[in-house]
DNA sequence: CGTAGGCTTGAAAAGCGTCAATAGGAGTGG
DNA sequence: CCACTCCTATTGACGCTTTTCAAGCCTACG
């Protein structure tokens, strides 16, 4: 956490030990369980330790919208800072751990602290970026250039969380939940997989494992750049 | 502007002084002029004094999609008070005022002034909100529902901005930006609103006019609840 | 009175969804 | 160790929503 934090900011140490000294409980959660739910008020902000998680919607045909997707070291629901009752759920992907800080003492640290303050509120706005892209992908581009474009997103996202290399990683999710995320079907999203596959853009050792052959193929198809996910260091303001 | 910020913070005199003494020039823009552009390194955030402005982004076959909505008394882009490099385009919809202030403003007054720092927080995370909702509007609804859903947004959103009844207003969009921001095309975009009238849920004495006769069946028809504006006074943390 | 931008409508095609059936793999209990 | 079950992945056939292309119309405005 402490790292994605001070991605864009450079803590003091001070900053530092303040933060390793908010209170927080950890827990352990299974696949499935819900963190939050939509209409909840929340009194905790969670920060994920290991596993993945996604915020998703629920419409009134029932049907699930996922509109994002977190992992390690990410803080997830900063919102519930500020905001109380939540519009939407937080669920685990896989088991995993996250530590939830209750909300009181974010906000002191954030209001005490302008450092933190200032991370805190870039990590909301860069969330925000990414959600951008999420209805321009969902909303302007077909199935294929979709689901590519959430590869892409996933492997350089892995990468940054230090979980391996960006052409070959595990992805955390069944098909039905990337037809959540991309406002498919998982029928659909399993022929615009094995489409991807069949013209070699990605290869599958099994349905989860993805490996990248040809990177900027792949990101290509996707329409993919990644400035939305303001990686680089010197697109904050200091 | 002071108004929205302070919809969930109450400012003290000292706070209200602040921000009216922001340095800040205002511009009047035409329809369809740029405020932003996309890879923009922008300087100065925006409040839209009158008119009305949209985000958007492009995807490689060129079409475009809106990803948000803004009218009067709205702060645009406070992202690019910490992110440096737009990941989108702020574009006038109609012709209209803005007052442009100077980023490192914005930043100092948000620091120096918790109640404002945590107001214009808040407005992010707002923002978030709405980009969520749009996500799932975007990814799992209907035609008919999305733009059902677009004109209650509208609605409620005007009526908060102080712009009239929420049963009655003036459509500031063509169809086809009405297309570009429900991910549909013009021409289904007119046969859905005609489908939306047929059925009396509208009616529109022009084009652009909307009426809602009944407000709830509306509501219905484009799943609408507005807890994800988060209009609730309540809602924010003290 | 003419032009341009926006609205409306039709017909056909495409992309994606739905339904349904099968197959594979991991975990469980006998 | 095997049978069983559940969940996930895969595939086919069919249908529907939405797109595409194309044409005509209306209205505001010069």
């Amino acid at each position: 956490m402490l790292r994605k934090l001070e991605y864009h900011e450079r803590f003091s140490q001070a900053d530092r030990d303040a933060l390793l000294a908010l209170p927080f409980h950890i827990r352990t959660y299974d696949r499935h369980h819900y963190v939050v739910r939509e209409r909840d008020v929340a009194t905790h902000s969670c920060v994920i330790l290991s596993g993945f998680a996604v915020r998703s919607k629920i419409v009134c045909n029932g049907n699930r919208q996922i509109v994002s997707i977190h992992m390690k070291g990410e803080m997830v629901d900063l919102q519930n800072s500020l905001l109380k009752v939540a519009d939407h759920s937080v669920q685990m992907l896989t088991t995993g751990k996250v530590a939830l800080i209750p909300r009181e003492d974010i906000l002191r640290i954030a209001f005490e602290r302008p450092a933190i303050g200032r991370a805190m509120w870039l990590d909301t706005l860069v969330d925000a970026s990414i959600f951008r892209e999420w209805i321009a992908n969902v909303g302007r581009r077909d199935a294929r250039t979709r689901i590519a474009h959430l590869l892409c997103e996933f492997s350089i996202r892995l990468k940054v969380a230090g979980m391996g290399v960006e052409t070959d990683y595990e992805l955390p999710m069944t098909q039905e939940q990337l037809a959540d995320a991309t406002g498919l079907t998982a029928v659909h999203v399993n022929r615009t997989i094995k489409g991807l596959e069949a013209d070699g853009l990605i290869d599958r050792a099994n349905p989860r494992s993805i490996y990248i052959g040809d990177w900027r193929k792949l990101a290509a198809a996707g329409d993919f750049d990644s400035g939305y996910l303001h990686l680089d260091r010197g697109d904050a303001v200091n």
